[in-house]
RNA sequence: GCGGGUGUGGUGAAAUUGGUAGACACGCUAGACUUAGGAUCUAGUGCUGCAAGGCUUGGGGGUUCGAGUCCCUCCACCCGCACCA
């Protein structure tokens, strides 16, 4: 038999599918073991070479955990819903239902090309109704409870309404809103309306007015993590701030739950520090400053130093700060409102340059210091955040830096109470020092004075402890066709009322214009008959977010089917969660984190057994693309374009002034990646083709050979080499399809391990596959000859080759274990080596050494397994256990001592017969004469010290 | 600015607990077979030196018999957050 990978991956394929190898049910009688990846959303462009880096790594963890007597879940299916796909719809003006099920089966023969072990029986979409529902399921339980603080975890609504009519809103530890306390008796008289109103303060998924991320062009709200760097993530778009009325998730009210589940987390700390950046806890205090009105009203402050209290000389508000149109005075009116419409018409993008902004206006109203009792002012300002914190502060120039500034540029007091004189190098807002100008904290260090105030303030009543969380309660609306409807309707009144679970799923309609309202509504509110079913119901109209499907889906590949539950208790007891997740670091902050929090409320209403739903998560790194140009000079000739060859920059003496890089598709681009990266004569006419403004350029190089800049050794071509995203933009995406069939999906999947580390990101790069394939082939060469003939005999094996066997055996198993499938490889490849050197021929050790490669190239070895007359395949096979007894270590290490005195370390050859090796008692001559007549390869000697003898 | 990470040949990278640094592969050089080679095989390939040898894991310092690995310090690069009080 021939080596034919295609013919090979096509039977196999069939075979694999007819027989459903690779279906998994609970087995209470093995192990479990959860290996999932991050779902695709199925966009229009397909997969490309960096997408499957993630999964087949997991592919041959989940195929090896198989081999090694766990029932492993490995399942996928798509994330359908959500912005990307609507937008790849509005694109092609094509239905999204219609092109997303389009691209499914795209990705899905992408996928099976590749040869992964997934249970496709398992597969969820998030579009589907029978999975929404469970996602509209889950919103309506969040939406009917409340989190208690007490008791830490989420609790039915009804039980904060039993404990309003008992005790009025006090002594009422939950996670809410600031809002005006009430008595019981207040509560009892209260409308429908007021005590809705009251819940919203409470309710996990809630409706609230507020500034929200708006983006004209993509004609919707995003959520925090969706804009970077005041633009929209997808696209690009400028986003402003709107207020509108909007559905959101009390993620805040499991911040420090979030933060503390990643104590017991496998995940990299970086990843870590994302979130815990992410949600930003700080320890502090609030303090209240009385109005100099006195009429009632304090403002309250947050901060992290309360021991600089003394050093306080203004407050600052947010612009939106409840109590702003309150206390402005009438002489400042103008000035301040001039600033908050300076303010107002500023895009978000001024963050992105960075720039300090200190840009505000005196209220003309003063607080009352509550310890000096002095005269303040209140200032509104930009960088004070409405959200973080009180939305208010107070300043303390001498101990903040942007108090500093703003202090100094509108000619504010400053006091210094810090004095830092001991501390050469500390900064203005390090905790060092001792306190000065500061009454009964004089002489105190930070850390003391800290203590010593907070106390004081509580004692007066002044002011308590507070922690402060960065992490912001997430949007949950949006003004879209394509996603989740919410199962609510809203009466006359706008009170909302849930749907009943039982007429779940509440289904997104057909529509054939699903465009983007520029009012800013869904376009669902175009489709009067569904929104307005009667005169006194309307439904809601946005729909949700793309991370709401994304945020339980590896509980339902658990039980897929289930037209009961979301998850059957059987199946969640079962399969627990999951073990291993492998994906991408972009969902740091966004899915992460919503699953964490959708996970840990699950969890608290007793759906499922765990705290964390990924136990162990591997961020898989991102393959880039280098992108290849083709100089352009800037002087043309004879009226035309002008390119020359990369390799005469240098000739010509050329500088970047003299040129420009024109990207050229690499489908036109032999070697691609490759330090001598070319056009032929055939690329330069599909060139010119695809570019036709450059049909009449001259091209010039040495034999028509034209030398693109993909190279990254040359000197000044560096410069203009760029490796970075593979992106339709710069036409230098790789599809797998087209180096599958150039050389096979084994060798696909083997290379991409290959390429280095597996959180690694690193260039794509065409060159090293061939060793790839060489190895592939002379694995082939094993077991057939070049005639194709099977030529492996029951002959006992040489020693050497139990050897390298056992050794490829033990580090196979300790590698995959750890993620290191590229020094696996390079194992495989040592190990095949050392076998065609010998000649092995013996299927003592070529039939195990499949087995091990199987994971890896699952295609070509189950093609070989047969050969062996197997029934069943490779994969369900187990995977060899090594022998100790072939893996005596080449060297040992005994404890000596030296000279009679220090012990030490001495390494020796296995060839000494241990027992010749007196433990600790062997003295450095006694060891040297032993030695005698040894082959010595090495031998350090340290006098008096150490031996380092090598046989 | 804060947080996290990474620095090893011409390249991608190994070195799991401190123990012969550079495995494995790419590339390159030479040779063999060839009309030819972008096929295959063989040998060589960290730097330096004719050699014996010397030097070598971003720089400097330390601990240790022994450091790529541990500690201190400086430098460079990458990623995340960024007016968070």
């Amino acid at each position: 038999m021939k080596l034919d990978y295609s013919t090979i991956a096509a039977k196999w394929k069939e075979i694999w599918a007819e027989t459903h190898l690779y279906k998994v049910h609970e087995n209470p009688d093995l192990p479990k073991f959860y290996v999932l990846d991050m779902f695709p959303y199925p966009s229009g462009a397909g997969l490309h070479v960096g997408h499957p880096l993630g999964y087949v790594a997991s592919d041959i963890y989940a195929r090896h955990k198989r081999m090694s007597g766990f029932n492993v879940l490995h399942p996928m299916g798509y994330d359908a819903f959500g912005l990307p796909a609507e937008q790849y719809a509005l694109d092609t003006g094509v239905h999204p239902a219609k092109s997303t099920s389009d691209n499914i089966t795209r990705y899905r023969a992408q996928l099976d090309n590749i040869g992964f072990s997934f249970d496709w029986s398992r597969q969820v979409r998030t579009d589907d109704p029978a999975y929404y529902r469970w996602t509209q399921w889950i919103f309506l339980n969040l939406y009917q409870h409340y989190y208690d603080i007490t008791k830490d975890k989420a609790l039915p609504i009804s039980g904060l309404i039993a404990h309003f009519g008992e005790y009025g809103s006090l002594q009422m530890n939950a996670a809410c809103a600031d809002h005006p306390p009430f008595s019981t008796e207040e509560w009892k008289v209260m409308s429908a309306a007021q005590k809705e109103n009251i819940l919203m303060n409470y309710r996990l998924a809630y409706r609230k007015k507020g500034y929200v991320n708006w983006c004209e062009a993509l004609g919707t709200v995003l959520a925090n993590d969706e804009v970077k760097d005041g633009v929209s993530e997808r696209g690009g778009h400028p986003v402003i701030q709107k207020e509108m009325m909007q559905w959101a998730l009390r993620v805040t009210a499991y911040a420090e739950r979030l933060l503390n589940g990643m104590d017991v987390i496998d995940w990299s700390e970086s990843l870590k520090a994302i979130q815990r950046n992410w949600i930003g806890r700080s320890e502090g205090a609030f303090i209240e400053f009385q109005l100099e009105q006195n009429n009632g009203q304090t403002i309250k402050v947050f901060t992290t130093r309360p021991d600089t209290i003394f050093g306080s000389t203004f407050l600052v508000l947010a612009k939106d700060h409840a109590l702003v149109n309150e206390i402005i005075s009438p002489a400042q009116k103008a000035t301040v409102e001039a600033y908050i419409d300076r303010s107002k018409s500023k895009v978000s993008d001024v963050k992105a340059a960075g720039e300090k902004n200190l840009d505000g206006a005196w209220t003309g109203a003063y607080a009352i210091h509550p310890i000096t009792k002095n005269k303040i002012q209140i200032w509104i300002a930009d960088y004070v955040l409405s959200d973080y914190g009180t939305g208010a502060i107070m300043a303390v120039p001498c101990g903040d830096e942007r108090d500093h500034a703003f202090a100094k540029q509108h000619q504010l007091e400053i006091v210094e109470v810090i004095d830092r004189s001991a501390f050469e190098n500390a900064s203005i807002e390090d905790k060092q020092g001792t306190l000065m100008n500061s009454d009964f904290l004089n002489g105190l260090s930070v850390e003391k004075a800290i203590q010593a105030i907070l106390k004081f303030l509580v004692e007066q009543q002044l002011g308590t402890k507070q922690i402060a969380y960065k992490l912001r309660d997430a949007n949950f609306s949006r003004q879209r066709y394509w996603g989740e409807p919410f199962p609510v309707y809203y009466d006359a009144e706008g009170l909302v009322h849930e749907m009943d679970t039982s007429s779940l799923p509440h289904e997104l309609p057909d529509l054939d214009d699903f465009k983007p309202s520029p009012d800013g509504r869904s376009p669902l509110a175009r489709l009067d008959a569904w929104a307005r079913p009667s005169a006194d119901r309307s439904l809601e109209t946005d729909t949700m977010p793309g991370y709401a499907g994304s945020s339980w889906y590896f509980l339902r590949y658990m039980d897929p089917n289930n037209p009961n539950e979301f998850v059957s208790k059987k199946a969640v007891d079962y399969w627990q969660d999951v073990d291993l997740y492998v994906g991408g670091v972009e969902h740091a902050v966004g899915h992460l984190m919503y699953s964490r929090f959708w996970h840990k409320f699950l969890y608290d209403l007793g759906y499922v057994p765990t705290q964390e739903p990924f136990k162990k998560l591997v961020n898989q790194g991102m393959i880039q693309g280098v992108v290849e140009s083709l100089i352009l000079l800037k002087e043309r000739h004879e009226g035309n374009a002008h390119f020359i060859s990369a390799d005469l920059i240098k000739t010509k003496g050329l500088t970047s002034e003299d040129f420009s890089a024109i990207p050229v598709h690499i489908d036109f681009v032999s070697a691609y990646g490759q330090p001598n990266s070319h056009l032929t004569g055939d690329g330069i006419q599909s060139f010119i083709q695809w570019r036709s403004e450059y049909g009449n350029a001259l091209f010039e190089g040495a034999d028509g050979k034209m030398y693109t800049t993909g190279d990254s050794n040359g000197a000044i071509i560096e410069t203009l080499s760029e490796v970075g995203k593979m992106s339709k933009r710069y036409h230098n995406v790789v599809n797998p399809d087209d180096v599958i069939d150039k050389y096979g999906a084994d060798c696909f999947r083997m290379y991409e391990m290959f390429l280095g580390p597996i959180e690694q990101s690193k260039p794509w790069d065409t060159m090293g596959i061939e060793g790839i394939s060489k190895f592939l082939r002379k694995f082939w060469s094993l077991y057939f000859n070049e005639e194709g003939d099977w030529i492996v005999t029951n002959d006992v094996p040489q020693e050497s080759s139990y050897k390298a066997l056992h050794a490829t055996i033990k580090k196979t198993n300790e590698d995959i274990e750890r993620f290191s499938f590229n020094t696996a490889i390079s194992q495989f490849m040592i190990c095949v080596n050392e076998l065609r050197k010998t000649g092995e021929q013996s299927s003592k050790i070529l039939e195990p050494l499949v087995q091990i490669v199987a994971p890896f190239a699952p295609f070509i070895t189950e093609e070989i397994w047969q050969q062996f007359g197997h029934k069943e395949s490779v994969h369900k096979s187990t995977f060899p256990a090594h022998d100790e007894k072939w893996l005596v270590n080449t060297s040992k290490t005994y404890p000596v001592c030296i000279n009679g005195k220090k012990r030490s370390e001495i390494t020796l050859a296995i060839d000494i017969p241990e027992e010749e090796i007196k433990s600790s008692a062997m003295a450095l001559p006694e060891i040297q004469k032993w030695l005698e007549g040894q082959v010595i390869k090495k031998t350090i000697v340290i006098p008096g010290k150490m031996v380092n003898i090598v046989v």
